[in-house]
DNA sequence: ATCTAGCAGTCAAAATATAGGAGTGCTAAC
DNA sequence: GTTAGCACTCCTATATTTTGACTGCTAGAT
């Protein structure tokens, strides 16, 4: 398949994806002839599509018919020429209104952004959390609620985490909990998610009182750091629905694997390092839905990779307009990130900043 | 429509929707002769088919083929027929499964609910929480977080609400949130959340320090008494797709009802007091959604009507297994309410309890 | 060499035709 | 009130034809 591909078969290849993109027939020699070349005829076009099918970027349906771009065409279609596609006044002006409120919880900006995502684009977004371990504890607080429960919040670097109501054998009274709140933050406060799972080995205080309770704590960290379908966000299901040619068993197989959170979350997770964009597509290994492709983005707040986020669309999706709001996306979490969940100054880091390539 | 049935109409009435319902194609008089009637013969069959469709419970789409149950039918076989079926031992399993943990929050029991009723039944489960006006607030625990932000706690007899962050001008510092604490329980602890959206203009005290704490607070208790998307639990939803006979633009538009929280909710919202069950159909005035019929029931937690259950399914659904299910579960909810979210020996009421009828 | 006009050949999709059969409604007899 | 019997309807399935959009090829032009 290392085909060294002529300027020209570059430029009808384009065409190709580009027509198909914008309506999904195939793509015939006089459409293309008409539409993007006024100095060679659709008989020499047909013999270059000829080739590109021998090369394995095309497919016909059937003998005469026109051709439609292969998973491999969409690949080439993508890492060659396409580029970040600016957003629109509105688009970002939605984007901003979404984000125009208080967060106090990564969970509600995931959630946010999954959404926006999902908007914007019309297509459906996935968004996983990972890497929990990085994140600094900066100090927990027992609250007591019934005699024999607490709630337990945990305020980080990142976020408040305030989902973990423990119960608890011992009376939960006010002067248990106080002193819980000092000894728990003596332990805890400072380290990182992950420093504390192994740290935890080693508290072996005899403080038998608060044993209960700090062996609560640890579980609850440790639940966190875990990779797990709580972890996984998915937004516009349905919109699944609406590519066209689509029937009715596919629409369902499809939503079937959004519904496998887990399964999802290792869709997204790309080993290569350091791709701004990882894109997969088609039924390869990687990719558990038929003709879809799925493009992602790295994110990070403060620095500390976060997670991915990232669309599922048909393969003949906006590559670029994705690229964009994955990429705008980035930046805003960023700002969020900086501005109102945490009180540091620090520059926040943003994904690779690439120029748009644009005809 | 107000025809009094004979017992043979009814008979053949029932065996059109129980042949239907089993599968879903136009049934004819010799079919039911044979399995239903050996007394008489099909041609007089015709003749009682031919006047429940003058009747209206019929329809027969086209001349020459079978009847149909219309919607009128369904109701009157649902009102007429149909009564809880016991459920299966392995369902009653699954279910007590799902309720083997702790639950600590409202939200948690309804979204599990939704779960189960979805699982059991495999169609599209709905739950709406109303009357929070009805809660006893016991406690209300501020916990400062941030310099200038707090979590606001409300304890209430049926649950914890624990999802409020504010964020205040005043610096949250150690002693303003004790004395916030002692003075906000002193102001709301024993009244009910109506009583509260009431006493809160009557609060008029010149602590200018709290006022703006007191502000949000009577805010958060406000917003969870209105009645929002936030309120709707929606489950299975992608259980649509798999009715028979559906196309894909069916599907889409139904999915997109559900997306529509609001208008579920007020979909379930039974005006008609005292019955257990409700039954819509159709597409008249109050179901949305095309060929589907909603059942719900209302539930009560310590006495108190808390909200209804539905399910939502294709008119020709397993109406028997439905109400099993929505009753055994009503069980459940008062139970766990009553052993686990609070500690009162009071006796959980259930709703009303029948026979079940089958032949 | 490379391009291109023109034409024969292909094949899906749409349109049309035909046959088959399930089911009813009616009628006349029981 | 029932029912057997038959004519009639009209959906469904299948086969057949027509159409037209493309391509691939070839032979001549550039």
């Amino acid at each position: 398949m290392e085909h060294k591909l002529s300027d020209r078969k570059k430029k009808v290849l384009r065409a190709v994806v580009d027509e198909y993109i914008s309506s999904p027939i195939p793509v015939s020699s006089s459409e293309i002839q008409e539409k993007y070349f006024n100095d060679i005829s659709s008989a020499t076009i047909r013999v270059e599509l000829s080739a590109l099918e021998e090369m394995g970027y095309l497919v016909q349906p059937h003998t005469s018919a026109g051709r439609v771009p292969s998973s491999i065409a969409y690949k080439f279609y993508v890492e060659n020429f396409i580029g970040k596609k600016p957003l629109k006044k509105k688009e970002i002006k939605t984007i901003d209104n979404f984000f125009d409120k208080k967060f106090t919880e990564i969970e509600d900006i995931v959630k946010t952004s999954a959404k926006v995502i999902s908007e914007i684009t019309n297509y459906t977004s996935v968004i996983v959390i990972n890497n929990i371990n990085n994140v600094l504890v900066k100090e927990i607080k027992i609250v007591g609620l019934e005699p024999n429960s607490a709630l337990v919040i945990i305020i980080t670097d990142s976020g408040i985490i305030k989902d973990n109501v423990i119960s608890l054998k011992k009376f939960t009274n006010p002067s248990f909990i106080r002193d819980a709140n000092v000894l728990i933050n003596k332990i805890f406060a400072g380290y990182t998610v992950g420093e504390l799972k192994t740290r935890s080995q080693m508290i072996e205080i005899e403080l038998s009182d608060f044993r209960e309770l700090l062996d609560c704590v640890i579980e609850i960290l440790k639940n966190y750091s875990n990779k797990s379908a709580k972890n996984v966000y998915v937004e516009g299901g349905n919109k699944m629905l609406n590519y066209p040619g689509a029937t009715l068993e596919q629409a369902k197989s499809a939503l079937n694997v959004l519904e496998d959170k887990l399964l999802l979350g290792n869709l997204l997770d790309d080993k290569t390092d350091n791709i701004e964009f990882s894109f997969r597509i088609g039924k390869d290994e990687t990719c558990g839905i038929d003709r879809c492709a799925i493009m992602t983005a790295k994110y990070t707040i403060n620095g500390k990779e976060v997670g991915q986020a990232g669309v599922i669309g048909p393969e003949r999706m906006d590559y670029g307009k994705v690229m964009g709001v994955l990429s705008y996306l980035s930046k805003s979490i960023n700002s969020i990130a900086a501005c109102k969940l945490i009180d540091k100054g620090e520059e926040a880091s943003v994904i690779g900043e690439e120029d748009d390539e644009e005809k």
